[in-house]
DNA sequence: CTTGAAGCTCTAGCCACTAGAGGAATTAAG
DNA sequence: CTTAATTCCTCTAGTGGCTAGAGCTTCAAG
């Protein structure tokens, strides 16, 4: 049995995070002590590990709870369900790197540029200046 | 002289958005017609269009109230910070890019495996288990 | 002059936490 | 066994960056 705290360290989610997660029916209430500290088992613990490896993922708080529901039952189309769910997020998650490619280029070319020459340094000139655009966003 | 609504359409940015900035005091409480409904002039414009730049190169609004306070002014050191901001968030940018390409290849893993043999299909277990992923985050 | 769109202010909600108050329980040291 | 430090409890409120809605007023086209 751990304390709330032995699990904040074991999966590196805050404490109050936990108790946030439960408070949003993520996990079940666990047991709690004579003097009301809750108490995990390991399968308290496997859940938690779950849900943090799915938020690492980019999962919302939502996608993670039909992810539970389905890891509780075996049938076919829930599994289906998970790799739709699974394939729509690889598509957010390669549109999200395409557009942070584009950003990096851009605050390359801005942080990059000569921070001697003050004048005519093009730095605010660019961030209000949409033409200077390496690409278009 | 532009309606919010113009402002809106020109930028890009919403109008609830435009009042909320305006609020935050990230521009001036613009001039007001007869009957009070804001008015923009060009200067106004300019002042959204790099918000909303800056915004898109993911600057939070404290950062970009402190470069548009830069751009008023036309110092050497704040020129410094400038490119210091930029610097920073580049970091974050890049650090931001990596991690989630590490889960694009995760992701990939998990969407991609034979949705049909339902019962071998390790996508539950792999979200599950930290030790089957390809590279440690 | 009418009507419908667009504007106004104000409050409340969203997500996923995070912080703090004020008190009770647990644990390690002496 | 007692003390002191730490952890835990519940509860409320705040964060960022918007977004939505209610209920009202103003504007512009026909």
């Amino acid at each position: 049995m751990f304390s709330i705290g032995e699990v904040s360290k074991r999966t590196n989610i805050k404490v109050p995070t936990i108790r946030y997660y439960e408070q949003m029916g993520l996990i079940a209430s666990p047991e709690r002590s004579e003097g009301n500290q809750r108490r995990y088992d390991r399968d308290g613990l496997r859940r938690l590990e779950f849900i943090r490896h799915a938020r690492e993922l980019g999962f919302s708080l939502d996608d993670i709870r039909d992810l539970l529901r389905m890891s509780e039952t075996t049938d076919a189309p829930c599994h289906e369900d998970v790799h739709r769910i699974a394939g729509e997020h690889l598509g957010a998650v390669r549109a999200r790197i395409a557009r942070l490619k584009r950003l990096e280029a851009e605050l390359e070319r801005i942080s990059l540029c000569d921070a001697g020459s003050v004048s005519d340094c093009a730095v605010l000139e660019t961030l209000s200046d949409h033409s200077h655009c390496a690409s278009e966003h």
